[in-house]
DNA sequence: AACCCGGGGAG
DNA sequence: CTCCCAGGGTT
């Protein structure tokens, strides 16, 4: 038995009743294909019953406005969708005679219909040989057949698309790839897969490598924090405070100043309202002197920093926070980021 | 190739 | 919290 035969087998056993299954309209696959994309079935579900139900055809849908089709799509997100629909809608109404293309070659040319979703509508309502790659292929395959190529990556995208298409049963396009979908949505889940019961266990490259949970392969987009510091150079002629920072956060165990931080970019206003910096000062009349903002650039994150001039020790607050009162003579003897320690040797000279 | 677009559910 | 979802468009 092939891996189509094997999969379609599986399918027809546990095949979910989904509407836009059980027609070949072109349109209404168009109108549940967008409708699914990057959305899972039990959230887009009523909302395909919504739109079916007030835009059975694409002319009526090309003859809504566009306040209409956004209202009805609120709360589902990925608004563009919406916006695009319209504009497709009203191309094929123009342009295509009313009638909705089956042919992969005309709804690629379709505004918000992409490879995968030229591909789903080709093959569901004309069976057209076009293998369908979404989230759910990519994990298959990758778990399938152990491939650990990234499925965001350009190479990765042909690699799993040709694997595909090499899969693909070109004699029942159309339930190959729905069977496709579904054995990775129901099955080959992302997290927790059946593979007990699963009927390519014992040919799955991950299951027998013991890899379903590293594979797919995808690269992480590094996001980059922002952080906004104040930090506090509190000193007198000869001594400054300093402080030993935390083991889990940034410059683990090195020194820096008392500080204060925001996730925005805040202004002094919001340094004396803040709790810390009243307990640890009298009011905002030791502030000296503030600098302009610095910028400092880590892998992951962005810091923003400013340094308040004090001269104002406040004992009891030093012993609360575990500072330490050191000479201004004695800063190279302590382990510093370079952020700090550079201003401090430009102020200190 | 990187970034943007969203709401929601699962773990 | 993070990851992911029947992805596509723009820069």
């Amino acid at each position: 038995m092939s891996f189509s035969e094997r999969l379609i087998a599986w399918y027809r056993n546990n095949k979910r009743d989904l509407p836009w299954r059980n027609t070949n309209n072109a349109y209404l696959i168009w109108l549940s294909e967008i409708i699914l994309q990057q959305t899972r079935v039990e959230q887009g579900l009523p909302y395909y019953l919504r739109f079916a139900d007030a835009y059975p055809d694409v002319k009526s849908f090309a003859n809504a406005s566009e306040d209409q089709i956004l209202k009805m799509w609120q709360g589902l997100g990925y608004y563009s969708r919406g916006r695009n629909m319209l504009k497709t809608a009203k191309v094929v109404q123009n342009e295509f005679n009313g009638v909705f293309p089956v042919a992969y070659a005309d709804l690629i040319t379709l505004t918000g219909i992409g490879e995968y979703t030229a591909a789903a509508i080709s093959s569901f309502s004309s069976n057209e040989a076009k293998a369908v790659v979404d989230g759910n292929v990519y994990r298959v395959i990758a778990r399938y057949f152990g491939v650990a190529t990234p499925i965001n990556s350009t190479s990765g995208k042909k690699e799993f698309q040709a694997i595909a298409d090499n899969l693909l049963n070109r004699d029942n396009a159309g339930e190959h790839n729905q069977a496709m979908i579904e054995f990775g949505a129901l099955q080959c889940k992302p997290k927790n897969p059946d593979c007990p019961v699963c009927p390519f266990q014992s040919s799955c490259y991950a299951y027998q490598h013991q890899k379903t949970n590293e594979l797919p392969v995808k690269l992480k987009k590094l996001k980059i924090r922002e952080r906004f510091f104040y930090f506090f150079i509190i000193h007198n002629k000869e001594e400054i405070l300093i402080k030993r920072r935390d083991n889990n956060d940034i410059w683990a165990g090195l020194h820096d100043l008392p500080s204060i931080e925001f996730k925005e970019r805040t202004g002094l206003e919001m340094v004396f309202s803040d709790p810390n910096f009243n307990q640890w000062f009298n009011d905002k009349s030791v502030i000296q002197k503030t600098s302009e903002e610095i910028k400092h650039v880590l892998t992951h994150q962005r810091l923003y920093a400013r340094f308040v001039h004090i001269e104002n020790f406040n004992l009891n607050a030093i012993e609360k926070n575990g500072w330490l009162k050191i000479k201004k003579d004695n800063l190279s003897d302590y382990g510093m980021p370079k952020l700090i320690f550079e201003y401090l040797k430009n102020f200190l000279n």
